[in-house]
RNA sequence: GCGGGCGUGAUGGAAUGGUAGACAUAGCAGACUUAAAAUCUGUGGGCCUUAGUGCCGUGGGGGUUCAAGUCCCCCCGCCCGUACCA
């Protein structure tokens, strides 16, 4: 009998796709078309399992559309552009093109033995230039539309490095190369107006179905939207110019509540302070100590300053509340200042309490509730509460109520007005680094800032640049910034800052269509192909990249990108988990973990006999060393066996533990189907056999079962039913005929998951063709009713026996039937049931 | 801190509110073999001098329901995101 050899199956079957071309994308108006699409990589180099897993589950999906009769698109390219390339050049030296390029030809050599039906001819890196120039075409499109503007935004900066850091380059505080300790620092920066369209951002959510619910619930929650009232308070004693300090409070129904005003240190009243007062300004220098994040931000110890101004309450205009200066108040959101309720809040409470200020309830969960809190009380808003200190609306209410009747009450009595405010803020797109893509605009002295003529596009990274001083390398090129005003003529200067990387992943899905195009997108093609029917990826996605796609597709749109039906980019997608393996540790001479390679580590034991502790379901991380390298089990077992497994043992949006045995029972079961196979063959082609149908039926359901595993994204389902039917199939006395169908259908529905392996099955059972390209059997509905069914009986609720009934037989017969059983006469003990439930091919439950 | 998710045998996991543990792995027992590997078969949550269609059991506590792993509330742990990592 011929053996199981992966390496000589995989490799043949490979040529023969590439030389039929199946994978090739091209229009068919014919074809319903199907794009499906995995989120591309960054080139690191080495793919991973997690590549692996990503890539398999798209290509389950991509083979399996084929063999329904679509005309697929599954594209593949490249997020280059990024920090690791300029580090690497940092680090190693060489420069951050080669190494990313490099990365890129090993990256693909690594991927292509995985037998992917990707269309290869689409493929591009988002650095190269005729992908970044169309790029800086849609950039100098939305700025025309006005989609883009220029404001100032807080950057971490270094002071010692003298450079912008990211926030992942901000340790505890401090720079992660200098050491020096990280502050906040204003520049000029370039925008997407992104929350312009937040409302439209948010409503359009409900309209993705085929998205998972929580991706949709987090970007709505990131859009924030907010219903409340914005009014001024007076002041007293503030500089000229602030005779009024304006706040957004979402809860008005706690005005009453209100015992101090708070401004964020980049308020404008704080920075006219700041120039007056030394005390202020180092107090506000504090604030801008510590890096730029919203954890940071929110877990720091909330610090104050009495300004010594006092503001009068709108109902109650002989109060003065203090107006502090906090450090927990954002300027980007709301009007940068608020009024605190320590009652019902937890942070004005934390403050309230270190500034010793007033801690008045506005309401109460009973009326004879004591008016002294101990902890603030903070009830739900569709709680209903009664309100000793209201104003507006009823005694007892709801929160929500109480909110929208203190608006109106506001509004009528011309006290500031409710207004709708989101939380999500412009997309800062300027980045003060090389590895990216060039921002295509010149400064001139007489002009301004003027937009580069898109005939002078791409605007190429110049490759003569060094990375030995930290900071950008195109601020200190000699001549690259050196270029004619596009307006004047004049002599002028080129931006140095690059974009967001954000920016390159958030159309090339569009790209994709006509990726060789000298326009960003070419309307018959995306017309044809957009949208991404399916769209595969991390959940880590789930808000930026996504919401930053979705925002993109519109402003496409807006400038005759995109058609309209494109609004929405991905009708459905699909958030996979990550692939964990454990980790192997001992401890070294100071107290540190030292990690071991999965190779070194037998039966819990190092080579010398040392206990290793062992650490499960860790992300696999190259500093952990608990990676599995894909090529090695590609070598060792096959493509098709690392295919087969990362998608057999855990649900596809779940984390999956790699595991040796996994991986080695896989191969077994290929074997064993492969060993099936060449039984069959050799079978003599007249013999007839015992149980056909039975062999048969057990086929047909498994069609069905694995149909619907591979259309829910059941792919671990799906091959727990293959197993069973292989076990079946294996076991089985039936004639050649009906064995053979079921080998050529298992072959069939093994094809996405296991595509090499059952072209050759397929080949050898004498199948037409390619089994890639052959049609998806299709399930005989008769095939697969069972006449009689087990229904389980239980008696209040636990399982005490079963009954096996004709599958139509009516309800009122199998109540008789389930009375009459043992188990159930003995729970009666001659009474009668208080009530039974028949859950028809279900259950039996009989209540006593 | 905030937003979202997850938690089931020794292990990965299955289960439209309807028989908890499908399928797979480790382990154990057996067949084949001179022996081993490979292969095949069985077993495979815990408890019990009552071995029973017995009791307990899906992170912990409470609730809704004829029925809860699944729905609701509180708590614990882990993971993702938190706007300059990609």
């Amino acid at each position: 009998m011929a053996v199981y050899t992966p390496s000589e199956i995989e490799a043949r079957w490979q040529v023969a796709w590439e030389k039929a071309g199946i994978f090739t994308a091209q229009r068919d108006e014919t074809k319903p078309k199907y794009y499906v699409l995995e989120m591309f990589p960054y080139p690191s180099g080495r793919i991973h399992m997690g590549h692996v897993r990503n890539y398999t589950m798209g290509d389950v999906i991509a083979r399996y559309k084929i063999s329904t009769g679509h005309n697929v698109l599954h594209p593949m390219g490249w997020d280059a552009f990024g920090m690791p390339a300029e580090n690497a050049a940092m680090a190693i030296g060489g420069h951050p093109k080669t190494w990313t390029y490099d990365n890129i030809a090993d990256m693909r050599g690594q991927m292509k033995p995985l037998g992917l039906s990707i269309d290869w001819s689409r493929e591009f890196a988002t650095c190269d230039p005729e992908y970044y120039g169309q790029q800086q075409a849609l950039f100098l499109d939305f700025l025309d539309a006005g989609l883009i503007h220029r404001k100032n935004a807080s950057v971490n900066w270094d002071p010692i490095d003298m450079t912008v850091l990211a926030n992942e380059q901000v340790i505890d505080g401090k720079g992660w190369r200098s050491g020096a300790d990280v502050e906040k620092r204003d520049l000029t920066q370039w925008f997407f107006k992104i929350s312009d369209m937040a409302g439209e951002l948010k409503s359009a959510l409900d309209d993705l179905e085929n998205w998972p619910a929580k991706v949709r619930l987090m970007q709505e929650n990131w859009i924030g939207e907010s219903r409340g009232l914005q009014f001024a308070f007076s002041t007293a004693n503030a500089p000229e110019g602030f005779d009024r300090v304006e706040v957004y409070t979402t809860r008005p129904d706690t005005l009453m509540g209100a015992s101090f005003i708070g401004i964020s240190a980049d308020h404008p009243l704080a920075k006219q302070l700041e120039k007056e007062n030394p005390e202020i300004a180092a107090f506000c220098a504090e604030c801008r100590k510590g890096g730029t994040t919203a954890a940071e931000i929110e877990t720091a110890e909330k610090m104050g300053f009495d300004t010594g101004i006092r503001a009068r309450h709108p109902f109650d205009t002989d109060s003065k509340l203090p107006i502090y200066i906090a450090n927990f108040i954002l300027m980007d959101y709301g009007t940068g200042a608020i009024f605190g309720c320590p009652a019902h809040d937890e942070r004005d409470w934390d403050f309230a309490t270190k500034y010793e200020l007033p801690i008045i309830s506005t309401f109460l969960p009973t009326p004879d509730a004591d008016e002294k809190l101990t902890t603030p009380y903070v009830p739900a808003k569709t709680e209903e509460v009664y309100y000793n200190r209201g104003f507006a609306g009823e005694e007892t209410q709801t929160g929500e109520a109480a909110i929208n009747a203190a608006i109106d009450f506001c509004e009528a009595n011309g006290v500031g007005q409710g207004v709708t405010k989101y939380r999500l803020r412009d997309w800062g797109l300027s980045r003060q680094r090389y590895w990216g893509c060039p921002i295509p605009v010149v400064h001139c002295d007489s002009c301004g800032v003027v937009p580069e003529k898109k005939e002078n596009l791409p605007i190429e990274l110049p490759f003569d640049v060094d990375f030995d001083t930290p900071g950008n390398p195109l601020d200190r090129h000699p001549t690259w910034r050196d270029t004619p005003c596009p307006s004047c003529g004049k002599p002028a200067t080129r931006e140095t800052d690059t974009m967001d990387t954000f920016v390159d992943s958030s159309w090339y899905f569009a790209r994709f269509t006509s990726p060789r195009a000298d326009t960003p997108t070419v309307k018959e093609d995306a017309d044809y192909w957009m949208n991404v029917d399916q769209y595969i990826g991390g959940i880590e996605h789930a808000i930026l990249h996504l919401l930053y796609s979705r925002f993109f597709a519109r402003a496409m749109q807006i400038t005759g990108h995109l058609p309209e039906s494109a609004v929405e980019p991905f009708n459905a997608l699909f958030t996979q988990g990550m692939v964990t393996h454990e980790i192997y540790q001992t401890e070294g001479d100071n107290g540190r973990p030292v990690y071991h390679l999965p190779e070194d580590v037998t039966d819990g034991k190092l080579a010398d006999g040392t206990e290793v502790q062992i650490v499960p379901s860790a992300k696999m991380s190259k500093s952990k060393k608990n990676v599995v390298d894909p090529l090695g089990i590609i070598a060792n077992y096959g493509a098709d066996t690392a295919r087969w497994f990362v998608l057999s043992d855990s649900p596809p949006e779940r984390d999956v533990e790699w595991t040796a045995s996994g991986a080695e029972a896989a191969y077994k079961h290929l074997n064993r189907v492969h060993n099936i196979s060449a039984r069959i063959a050799e079978m003599d082609k007249s013999a007839s056999g015992k149980d056909d149908d039975g062999l048969l039926r057990a086929m047909h359901k498994a069609i069905h079962d694995v149909t619907v595993g591979v259309e829910t994204f059941g792919f671990n389902a799906a091959i727990a039913k293959l197993y069973g039917f292989t076990a079946v199939l294996q076991k089985s006395k039936a004639g050649y005929a009906a064995q053979h169908e079921a080998i050529k259908t298992l072959a069939q529905l093994m094809a996405p998951m296991t595509p090499h392996l059952s072209e050759h099955i397929w080949a050898t059972q004498g199948g037409a063709d390619l089994v890639a390209t052959a049609p998806w059997p299709k399930a005989d509905e008769a095939m697969m009713v069972d006449d009689t069914v087990t229904l389980p009986i239980q008696i209040n609720g636990k399982r005490r026996g079963e009954i096996s009934v004709p599958a139509d037989m009516p309800k009122d017969e199998v109540e008789k039937l389930a009375l009459a059983t043992q188990a159930v006469q003995k729970a009666l003990e001659g009474g009668t049931p208080k009530k039974v439930i028949v859950v028809p091919g279900r259950i039996v439950n009989v209540v006593v």
